[in-house]
DNA sequence: TATAATTCTCTTTTT
DNA sequence: GAGAATTATA
């Protein structure tokens, strides 16, 4: 070991164990790393740990993430510790990773580099097509079921043909069909989708012998994080870049798998040591987040599962608060209470970017978001539609697109007609007809429009005066412009903004600032990659997560699913839904995968810092229907005396997360249809002297605690005297 | 061919 | 209950 001054000072301040990761030097390295254990920490120091030992050069680093944010976190961490060596690494996920070596190799696999990048919804649209093109009914194979079978088979590198190979029934056959052609349809219009970066690198690691040499020789040091949750194709990945050197370091948890869903297997953890029997093994078990209490819950939920690796999580910070878990009457009352507890913390000091609420499906987040809204606390929610979904920011991507990879045939639809230009869906199938039957891209069986059989004289015109703004467009990008004039020059010359101003809309309105907003984000991207060409923003764009939008200390409160809120860390948290059906969710139940979303639970729990709050309602609105649900499965595996409840009913309270007993509810709606004096805790309340408020907490002896609207107050009050009401 | 009206799905979780 | 997808109408 160096007698280096500095390197003594990356090791200072670390516990045994990650000294031991960070130190680890050739060979195989599991890191079993628990929730809250440091493991970025570890992963930076080692980065920088194999720098300055002068085991590893920048240059032979390549450090593999999930999200472009956790990227980016770690790329600025290790920049703090070994500055502008930084550069040459490699820190990116595996499909920024993927699409690189791709874009540099394309034409090996008979692709040319501009070739885009498919997400979800354009790979859908794209299988949609096929179907038809099959003539397949899409009501008895939906797009969507399509759409995982071929994702499935990807990710577990199966070609179309190897898929037809295992196929069993009628439907398998179907999707065996539609995966042929999608993958067809896909190469022909120089196209990839997400499942594709992984898959085609790979085949370019396994089918070229030197492009494989030349990798695996310059990545000597391979770092991995969030292990639990490679599917195979990742997995394959990572075998063909490290089987020479065996330098791998993979960090996880396999108590965090959360995305078998997608392929995720959960294995590639549990069998690292099978896979590498001399693999060094490193369990970080302290915790530096949470307290005990919210440990000891997590713990216990996570001990109902069979199978994990055993692991003792433990902290210094102490004991801590109880879990309160509350009942709610419904989702809105729900929405209230979390509002009002927001409420009350920032009142005591608490800045709301210490705090975030948890939920399982993205359809949870609107009744919070009205609630965030009425309420004047600032937010931000994670996920759900996303700005890249948005029909006007799909066009101008589209066109974009078209720009770049003039082979694309979905961009072309999309954007051919938008603005209207009365180029309807006969025409554009003629030229798609023409292009496919004369095989050359769409692009140029538009220019070509005279050419195209059975096209109208008013079709040929419209055809003309697109494709001569699209040249001008294309020559115009030739020269190289900044990708934000180029977006900016295209909207007003398609004519796009002047149709969207002539409809003079608030919706139109919107759809401006949102094209407004993506003219900012392309002079961004400018300025951070001043060589940066007009394919990479594309990709850039393609590639982004949800959990790329995620900002810290604005002052707001963070809104997101449970499976965004991987990864990171809050103060205060919130986790809303507790019931059977909406967490565990009834389709995990139904297809026995609890297990999983207990994972998430797990998940969820330790993010939180110091406070933990778990809500659930009796009656929920799903679907336009009222449901009535169980408290989660979930909080009744949390021991009572973790959780506040135990300490309730000791003060003479009815522990507020039982109430779920029906004679209650049955008394509560029959006070209510009398219009007497019962409150609970949600209730939206006035008073005649202080106004509205909220009812934030109900004591025995028929006290009432309310949150007043008008100056955030909170007073106790005698239910049966005060002027008080239920609005 | 474009719009308006009406019918259907749909809700897990996402790189 | 909302959005997309389909169908009817101009």
């Amino acid at each position: 070991m160096p007698a280096d001054a500095a390197i003594d000072a990356l090791l200072e301040g670390l516990n045994p164990p990650q000294r031991e990761a960070v130190t680890h030097g050739e060979g195989p390295l599991l890191i079993l790393a628990g929730a809250g254990s440091g493991k970025t920490r570890v992963l930076t120091h080692r980065i920088a740990y194999l720098l300055r030992t002068g085991q590893a050069r920048a240059s032979e680093i390549l450090a593999i993430t999930f999200t472009n944010k956790a990227a980016q976190e770690m790329r600025e961490r290790v920049e703090l510790l070994v500055g502008r060596a930084t550069r040459a690494m490699w820190v990116m996920t595996f499909h920024a990773a993927s699409a690189r070596m791709l874009r540099a190799h394309a034409d090996m696999l008979g692709y040319t580099r501009q070739f885009t990048i498919y997400d979800a919804a354009d790979s859908r649209r794209l299988i949609k097509k096929c179907l038809d093109d099959l003539d397949i009914d899409v009501k008895r194979f939906t797009p969507r079921a399509m759409q995982s079978r071929i994702s499935d088979a990807k990710n577990k590198l199966r070609s179309a043909d190897d898929y037809r190979e295992l196929v069993g029934d009628y439907f398998e056959q179907t999707a065996a069909d539609v995966y042929q052609l999608y993958e067809r349809e896909l190469v022909r219009m120089n196209a990839m989708d997400f499942d594709d970066l992984l898959f085609r690198s790979v085949n370019l690691l396994e089918m070229f012998q030197e492009i494989h040499d030349r990798y695996a020789e310059s990545f000597r040091w391979i770092m991995v994080d969030e292990y639990q949750d490679t599917n195979h194709a990742q997995y394959r990945w990572l075998q063909l870049l490290s089987s020479d050197h065996r330098n791998l370091a993979v960090v996880g948890d396999d108590s965090q798998s959360i995305y078998g869903f997608r392929g995720a297997d959960i294995r590639n953890i549990l069998d690292f040591q099978d896979d590498y029997p001399d693999a060094h093994v490193v369990k970080l078990e302290q915790n530096y987040r949470s307290t005990q209490m919210i440990l000891d819950a997590a713990n216990a939920v996570i001990s109902h599962n069979r199978g994990q690796m055993p692991k003792h999580l433990w902290t210094d910070v102490g004991e801590g608060d109880p879990v309160r878990v509350r009942e709610m009457s419904d989702e809105h009352a729900e929405a209230r209470f979390v509002g009002a507890e927001i409420q009350r913390m920032v009142d005591e000091g608490v800045s709301r970017s210490e705090i975030a609420v948890f939920y399982r499906t993205n359809a949870q987040s609107r009744v919070l978001e009205d609630m965030m809204v009425r309420a004047q606390i600032g937010y931000q929610i994670i996920g759900g539609t996303k700005f890249y979904e948005r029909a006007e920011i799909r066009d101008a991507i589209g066109y974009l697109t078209f720009l770049v990879n003039p082979q694309d045939q979905g961009a072309f639809t999309r954007i051919a007609n938008s603005p209207r230009r009365g180029l309807g869906q006969t025409s554009l199938s003629r030229v798609i007809g023409y292009a496919d039957a004369s095989g050359i891209p769409v692009w140029e069986a538009a220019e070509r429009h005279t050419e195209v059989p059975g096209l109208g004289t008013a079709a040929k015109k419209a055809f003309g005066r697109f494709m001569s703004t699209m040249q001008r467009l294309k020559e115009r990008l030739d020269a190289g412009p900044p990708v934000g004039d180029l977006v900016d020059e295209l909207l007003t010359e398609t004519g796009y903004l002047d149709a969207l101003k002539a409809e003079r809309t608030i919706e139109a309105q919107g759809r401006l600032e949102n094209l407004e907003e993506l003219v900012h984000v392309a002079r961004e991207y400018d300025a951070t990659n001043p060589e940066g060409a007009l394919d990479e923003f594309l990709q850039q764009i393609a590639l982004l997560a949800d959990a790329d939008t995620i900002r810290d200390d604005e002052g707001l409160v963070t809104l997101m699913t449970l499976h965004n809120a991987k990864g990171l860390e809050f103060p205060i948290v919130f986790i809303i839904g507790l019931e059977d059906g909406v967490f565990p969710h009834s389709r995990a139940i139904e297809e026995g995968n609890v297990e999983e979303e207990r994972r998430l639970a797990y998940v969820g729990l330790t993010r939180a810092m110091r406070d933990l709050t778990l809500t659930y309602a009796r009656r929920r609105n799903s679907f336009g229907a009222n449901s009535y649900g169980l408290r989660s499965r979930f909080l009744d595996e949390i021991p009572r005396e973790l959780t506040d409840q135990a300490q309730r009913e000791a003060a003479g309270l009815p522990a507020p997360g039982r109430v779920a007993s029906w004679s209650g509810a049955a008394a509560a709606s029959a006070e209510a249809s009398e219009g007497g004096n019962v409150f609970r805790l949600g209730d939206d309340v006035e008073h005649s002297a202080f106004g509205e408020g909220v009812v934030t907490a109900t004591e025995p002896g028929g006290i009432v605690v309310v949150r007043f609207a008008s100056d955030g107050s909170e007073r106790k009050l005698m239910a049966d005297y005060a002027p008080i009401r239920r609005r």
